[in-house]
DNA sequence: ATGGTTGAAACTCAA
């Protein structure tokens, strides 16, 4: 079964593509980031045309995720714990039968931090902790677990073509990356990573200065897996094409495929 | 050099 993540930057804005892609790639699961819209206005009758379950949890304006599925998507829960009058809508999970037994996928949206003098730093911080509380306690069931998501961290050097220029940057701050690696340290593998050691794989280019077109990218959308999910791993990758698609996201759909 | 672009919603902010 294939699992997807992609930051839509604006579901609405975004619904050809999406539709489109829906139908190319057709992900069993797909984890949608920055739907930027109330539950209410989410383009469900559309995307359940194709198939599809929808859960959804949105606010205005801004953030806002949503999981769909071919399968049915079981248990879903809305928000990390801990978020004591935390009001962004950023993480959703859910149940979803599979041949082998139930899996849980988790879609989410890490903050993104900037400017790191801002409060917005710590907030980013905090949230990291809280999922990685999350997910300690997830891995405790043995259920096999993907956490998926825009995760605004760009995890190594070979992460980006211009490493030197995100210096500073609260995607590539040292605190950052320590909150990736203490996550990945519960025992999660990182799939594209595992399957392109090389570097030069990249999820996001800015709408700015061309970046597309000079490939000045960074891979900052990841899908992590519990070790009865790594187990199952057959294939990863991106759908780069779609970012020169006309109006793209600024990201680019990843991808899993397990058995 | 503080540029450049996009979405949502409101005439600005977040990314």
């Amino acid at each position: 079964m294939r699992i997807a993540t992609w930051n839509i930057n604006g579901v609405k804005a975004r619904l050809e593509n999406l539709l489109h892609w829906l139908k190319e790639s057709a992900p069993d699961v797909a984890c949608l980031q920055e739907i930027k819209s109330v539950d209410e206005a989410f383009p469900a009758l559309e995307i359940g045309d194709l198939g599809y379950n929808v859960a959804v949890h949105g606010q205005k304006g801004f953030n806002g995720v949503a999981l769909l599925s071919k399968r049915p998507i079981d248990d879903v829960t809305r928000g990390l714990p801990d978020g004591d009058g935390d009001e962004q809508a950023r993480f959703i999970s859910g149940l979803i039968p599979t041949d082998h037994g139930a899996m849980r996928v988790a879609c989410c949206y890490m903050p993104n931090g900037n400017p790191v003098g801002s409060e917005k730093f710590p907030y980013k911080l905090d949230w990291m902790r809280r999922l990685e509380d999350w997910t300690a306690a997830r891995l405790e069931e043995e259920t096999p677990l993907v956490v998926a998501g825009d995760y605004n961290v760009i995890p190594e050097p070979i992460d980006a073509k211009h490493p030197e220029n995100w210096t500073g940057d609260a995607l590539y701050r040292p605190e950052s990356l320590s909150a990736f690696r203490r996550l990945s340290a519960l025992g999660l593998t990182d799939a594209v990573r595992s399957v392109a050691e090389g570097g030069n794989v990249y999820t996001f280019w800015d709408y700015q200065a061309g970046a597309w077109q000079k490939n000045n990218g960074i891979r900052i959308d990841h899908l992590m897996l519990s070790p009865e999910a790594a187990d199952r791993l057959v294939e990863a990758g991106i759908d780069r094409h779609t970012r020169a698609w006309e109006k793209p996201s600024d990201h680019v759909p990843v991808w899993v495929e397990l058995s």
